[in-house]
DNA sequence: ATGAAAGCGCTAACAT
DNA sequence: ATGTTAGCGCTTTCAT
């Protein structure tokens, strides 16, 4: 079924269905409903190729995943507690505005040639990526398309430094920073003033740097000397963390407090506590970040830095759609506040 | 940059310039490199909508959640513990076959049209579908589309019952009636033989079914007693188990174990254990099912039945491609099994 | 082996 | 207010 026999059984030319499609204001009601009737009773539906061509636009987003590390099969499917809340309300919120979306995962720097080309192939109006590790390098790439695209956590200096063509580019960010400094906070409020840190890894991520960053600064401004031996490796996955935190346990000197970057980390430090007999909070107290959904169901329940994912999710959607609609030729950033959840795995030094 | 700009750079005509893209074999090497060569330079990408109206199919499947129930929007995002392990499956699979992912989520019937819609629009090759409460309307409707489509989880004897169009068809499933038979024999083995059940909500999800359905059967066939004041209603939500495990706890006669239809029900079933003073496993054992990450890391971790959700998306994947590829008129059925993980939370009888 | 030309289904500028 | 027509960028049959 094509306009073309909607024409005839209406008794219309093809341009007037064309112009019930794309609701003209110069079309009499009489006429339409004509048309709709017709297009109503043989259930027709434009074909989107041809639209694309002649001119329109796709009503599709790119939602590109970028995980460089995860090589492992294995390990992209179940260990995504980062992302996949993200794809879950990306989704949402771009279909409850009328959005399809294109996703994809990048694991490899081939994988994202996949990303150029859904653009170049023009099967997309606009994009979002988030994802740790994504280098200035595609980055650049990106904003050579000169399409509309948001990036979700990513550096602002690193963008304005590099000089990249910022006529289609929004970012989107958590107030990580802000976040940790809470959480830092809250221990040292606690009473804690030997206080760990776990993911001073790759920094390569935007975030995972601000949260570094935060610890060595709550610190400094609480006068509180930061100790070398605390500050332990991660790549924010747990195994590491759990070889980091039985090595420091291993140390003549234990802190009284971790702040891990994220919440992998976090069961990764609470399993090798229960190896060696340490209590939490009793022994230790321990905040993650990012407030993964088992955090609650942790037993004692693991206190956390939550992520405003809903909210930058919809400000993601909602900006992406503002470009590809208006054309606009802006550069925007957004900052979404994070929130200390504290509960059991973070006690005061004096209630021992 | 269009096909004719790379024609005319290379001294060719469209044609050529489209047969070498296409891999046509009637084409010299040398002729065949000149075109490569101009094609690389300048980094041209042929328009995907226009291959599409010209007869090529869009190298895109469309993934479609069905979640009729989860009407809330705050749920949707994160309580999908079932869903999102899916979700990067497939994305996953699909893009390693180099195929692109549209997914869509369906909470309404409302949201159903935009199914039909991806179809009739073109967008899309094929698609797979997963999700509970999916009626047999909706696969009546699709099925009438009569293009690829895969059914992930859906009762295979309902299809046929309703005589529906199978010729572009493919259902895959798990051994849902094998794993919680499975999971039953565990705990008779352990000694168990008062028995409880969550979960006999609305059967509209088939493995749901099946779950409750072994149950039953494995009571049976090792003569053990079925009370009824034992099977617990649930809809698969960890509140409700909360709930029902409370006014189960106020009983006179207790089980001495507990068979969860899914692992939420069964965090809902701790919950009511831990406020009651239960200890797990000394006085109630407790097996789960769909064997969610949360469940190694709980304690005691809980013992749950494992699906192979992994092996399921990749046949999904597979299937739908190969479906499309070939355009076979064929129906199709694979289940692929559950495994059983034996943790904490169930322990011999004898043990006490 | 390659070019010319028709056609895929739609939109939009132009004409009336 | 509506019909006519020229593309949109590609594939493919038909010629040569």
């Amino acid at each position: 079924m094509r306009s073309e026999d909607i024409a005839k059984l209406a008794g219309v030319s093809r341009s007037t269905v064309s112009r019930v499609l794309n609701n003209y204001p110069d079309i009499p009601q009489r006429t339409r409903d004509k048309v709709l009737k017709i297009i109503e009773e043989y259930n027709y539906e434009p074909n989107t190729s041809a639209r694309v061509l002649a001119g329109k636009s796709t009503n599709t987003i790119g939602f590109f995943v970028v995980s460089l590390d995860d090589q492992d099969n294995m390990n992209r499917i179940y260990q995504n507690s980062y992302f996949a809340p993200f794809v879950d309300a990306i989704i949402d919120t771009a279909n409850a505005a009328g959005y399809y979306v294109l996703v994809h995962t990048v694991y490899t720097r081939e994988d994202f040639i996949k990303v150029k080309q859904a653009f170049q192939q023009k099967r997309i109006d606009g994009g979002i990526v988030v994802g740790t590790r994504k280098d200035i390098g595609m980055v650049r790439e990106i904003s050579q398309l000169d399409m509309p695209f948001v990036l979700i956590d990513y550096d602002i200096s690193e963008i304005i430094e590099n000089h990249l063509d910022k006529k289609h580019l929004a970012v989107i960010n958590s107030m990580d920073y802000e976040g940790a400094y809470d959480a830092m906070s809250h221990l040292i409020d606690l009473g804690h003033s030997k206080i760990a840190f776990i993911g001073d890894g790759t920094s390569n991520t935007f975030s995972g740097a601000q949260r570094f960053e935060a610890y060595r600064t709550a610190l400094m401004e609480h006068g509180l000397p930061l100790n070398e031996t605390f500050i332990l490796k991660g790549d924010f996955l747990k195994k590491s963390a759990y070889r980091e935190v039985l090595k420091l346990l291993d140390q003549a000197e234990l802190p009284t407090a971790i702040f891990s970057a994220n919440d992998d980390m976090a069961l990764g430090a609470l399993e090798a506590f229960k190896e060696r007999g340490i209590r939490v909070p009793e022994d230790i107290s321990i905040v993650g970040f990012d407030d993964v959904p088992v955090a609650a169901q942790l037993n004692p329940s693991l206190s956390s830095v939550r992520l405003p994912i809903y909210d930058m999710s919809q400000a993601a959607v909602h900006k992406i759609i503002e470009m590809c609609q208006q054309g606009t030729s802006s550069f925007s950033t957004t900052s979404f506040p994070t929130k200390l959840i504290a509960r059991e795995s973070s006690k005061s030094t004096n209630a021992r």
